[in-house]
Order: C-alpha cells, then structure tokens, then sequence
DNA sequence: CGTCGGTTTGATCTAGTTCAACCGCCGTGG
DNA sequence: CCACGGCGGTTGAACTAGATCAAACCGACG
C-alpha cells in the first residue's frame, strides 16, 4: 500500500515574503504584520518524496503544516485494510489542523508526488489566535473549506452513479491544479493511481478500471502510467452535474 | 419530502448565564469575560417545529445559530432530487458557520424534532475572533470536530457494508445523544425515519429497512413510529468495527 | 371513511464485486 | 546478460449486494 520513505527536514530556504503562492491571484493579500508573523510561524521546511507518509492516524505530536508543491492526500483505514480517501491536499493546503486543535490525529496523510511543505510550530497557534485575529478567521475559513469539500464528497459517494462519481472526482481536482497553478507546466497530468481513484470513490479497482476507461473513450481523459491526463474537463463537470468550484479568493497560511 | 414550515422567532428567554446545557460536564467552562461577551453576542431565540428548514442551501444572508434543543440535520441535494445526509445536530452544535464564514450555504438544515435556537448576529463574528481569541479558538474547535465526524460518515458511506454503515450511525447517533443527556427522558430515542438513515448511508429505503430489520432482529435495536430505540449500544458499535467517540470536553458557544 | 406518510415484504433486475488471468514495465539480484 | 518478482493497468466470467418495481399494511388524522 503505502511504502514509507525517509523524510527530510531541510533548513529553511523560502521567506514568506518571497513565498512563490503569493504571487497567484487566487490567494488574498497579508498586511505586513501578518506576514512578519507567519515568517515567525514557520520553522522549516519537509521535502518528501513520492510516496511517503506525511503524517499517520493517531499520533498526538503531529506537527501543522501548508503544502507548499506538489500532491498528498489524506485519508482513513479499517481494521482489515479497508482503506478511504477522504480528500486531497494541493499547494496552499493547510495539513493537520486536526492534530494541533483536537490533540490527536484521525486520519494520515501521504504524498503522491515529491512535495515541499511548510513546518509550523503548532503549539504557537494559541499566539496566532491571540495577536492575529485575522489569520485566526483565515484558519477557520481554511476549516471551512475543508467541510465544504467533505460535504460535496459526501455526496458524491452517497449519492452518485459511478460514472458520475469518476467524473466528479476528475474535475474537482483538475480544477483545483489549474488554481494553483499546476497544470500550466505539466499538461494537467493528476497524478494517481487507479487504487487511488477507486478508493476515493468508494468502488473496487476491476469497476474503478471500466469506468475510467469508459470515460476515455469519450474523449473526456486519456490515462497514463500513475496518472491521469484531463482532455475535456467540461464535458467531466457536466457528466458529474457538478457546478463547479466557487472563485473566490481565499487565505494562504 | 420536507414540510416548510413557519419559523417563530422569540424575544430572548434563556439568559447565557442560565444556559441548561452549561450544566453538561461534556461542555468546557467559560471565563464570565467570554461569557459575558457570548451574552450579548445572542440576539434571541429561534423557535422551529419538527420538519422545519432552518438554513437553504444557496443562501446568502445565513444566520449563525447554535442549536439548544433538539434535532436536525445537514444535507445537500443533486438537481434530479437525490438527497444525500451529511450530518445531525444535536444540542450545543454550532449551525451555518459555512454562510458567515464563506458567504454562501452549500447546504440546507431541517429540523427532525422541535427545536430551539440560539441566534448570533452573524457580523459580530469579526468581533469576537478580535477580542476573544479563547472564543476564536472554540469556533475553530468545533469546525475541526465536524470535520472529524465527515471523515468518518465518508469511511463508512465509502468503504462499510450496509449492516456495519447502519449499526455505525445509530450507535455514533446514540453516543452523541448520550453525551448531551438527550437520552434520559426518551429511552435512548432517535427521531428518524427509514427515510433519512437510507439518505444518510446512501442506500435505497427498501434495503435500508431490510438492513435495520436484521439489526432489530439480533436485538441490537428496536424500530418504533419515525423513531429508533437502541437497545445494545455496544453491539453496535462492534457491528461497526468502530472504536467509538472520544472523551474530552468541548467547547459551547 | 378515505388518504397519506411511514414501514414491510416478495420478486426481479443490475451495478458493482470478486476471482482469475495476463500484459508491460521496471528495478533487483544472480 | 537474463530471470524474477512486483506494481499498475486491463479484461472476461461468475457472482452478489443492493436497486427497482410492485403491492400491501398500519396508524394518524381530517
């Protein structure tokens, strides 16, 4: 399943001010004080490679951190194995609120790609919450935001035929790389496995293959090795009935 | 499928101070600052039958609520009218967060009893995350904790068997009912129809009701008129395969 | 007394699972 | 150099959990 890889804490080498997620217009604008603050906030910075586990269900000194390139996702098992993802994590994605407000971890999470986070020293959150009221509500709207995608999962799995359920999943996340920018480069190549898809759908991985395939023969994705390429992410929305994702700007931490 | 119906906003009854669910010794103490402040955050009390819809998906101009006695519960509609239930509420949950927080509702909240209200006057939100930070933090508490409860309802939408998804709701429904002392009076009574347990789990209301027979007939629970009494909590919660709620107080705002 | 919402049951059907193989690719070890 | 094993993807066949269809029951209520 999950092949855990050495990590590496690496000294420090982005300053907030120059942080490369600042310069997308998807994200709202600090003042000063706050980005002076958040510089303050951050300890260091993990590199991992692809692959490997970020931070696991149950542990109570998770530390908090912002993806700052590349994929995770996180997700839940049960005792036999039966694994469920419950979201994935993009650049500007803040990972393991959980840990620093509730105590414990219920969940892990795990890269797909090689990724760069931010490390935050969680036991400076109360700080935060005291001097910087505004990067407080930044926080619980980063919270909110993660309910709203759990809610919209929710019913996805619930709810939608299978098809539908790839479709969605597919132009959810196509449309989250293109707001932070990582498509441009990479031909909007998301990049998951089949067993990933199939447990994010709550589907096996034989139903998971033919209804991706399915999809690709209408010209919707093409799918390579460990990922998928998205051909027509309009046509996915609308086999979905899905709206879309709404276009507001939101915080970065 | 849902009855609309009126909605009867009251003058203020219960004062903060007097609030029953303080009582509670699942609900952490406020400092009479915080409390103080909460007070005068209430701006009076909203009054709902059973059936009632307190918040519609779509809408702007939410109000933030927390619930003080009762039932209801979240849910998110596809266009076709497949209706998918997200989560309950039960008293001391905070209710549109989503609206004050985001702007918009993503989903709607029905009543399944009478229930009563708290009402905060929603752009005194700001205030408090500025003044009181303790506050601030609670709100943040308690979006991570519906997170916490969304991991799991997708777990078990996603990757249970329809006997271990029903036995998993109604004993995760018991506790938290347990917890809040909804019990009691009522013998452990869950006001719910077949109806809302199949749109909870995803499952059609015919194998829904199949699915709780089976339950009802290894004496786990018995099926009244719009109402499920628990009789073997612990059973359940085997069935399940799930470890059960966590302990540790929380906050009430 | 008729109607309506909620529950129950049986029969039939199908979306999705499980089992079983096979292919291509790549990294490893002899 | 080749043999291998493992992972990701693909495909067909058999099976089953759960859906759909249809009908009936029951208590509440106007």
């Amino acid at each position: 399943m999950s092949t855990a890889l050495p990590n590496t804490t690496v000294a420090r080498r982005v300053p907030c001010e120059a942080c490369p997620l600042r310069d997308n217009e998807h994200f709202r604008d600090f003042t000063p004080a706050e980005l002076k603050f958040v510089s303050g906030f951050k300890r260091g910075e993990l590199v991992s490679e692809a692959g490997s586990m970020i931070l696991a269900e149950g542990s109570h000194n998770a530390q908090l951190f912002t993806l700052l390139s590349g994929w995770a996702f996180r997700y839940k098992t049960l005792e036999d194995g039966r694994r469920q993802i419950l979201n994935y994590l993009l650049p500007g994605d803040l990972v393991g609120l959980q840990g620093s407000v509730i105590g414990e971890m219920e969940h892990s999470v795990e890269s797909l790609s090689p990724v760069v986070l931010c490390v935050f020293q969680r036991d400076n959150l109360p700080n935060l919450f005291e001097n910087h009221p505004g990067l407080a509500f930044d926080v619980t709207w980063l919270a909110s935001r993660e309910e709203r995608m759990l809610d919209e999962n929710l019913l996805s799995v619930g709810r939608r035929s299978a098809t539908e359920r790839a479709a969605y999943l597919i132009a959810f996340l196509y449309q989250r790389s293109e707001q932070v920018g990582q498509g441009r480069s990479s031909r909007h190549l998301i990049p998951i496995t089949q067993q990933h898809v199939a447990d994010t759908l709550g589907l096996s991985i034989v139903h998971t293959n033919k209804t991706l395939r399915k999809l690709a023969s209408r010209e919707l994705i093409r799918w390579h090795d460990r990922a998928c390429e998205v051909l027509d992410p309009k046509g996915l929305a609308e086999v979905a009935g899905w709206d879309g994702l709404s276009e507001s700007k939101r915080p970065l931490i």
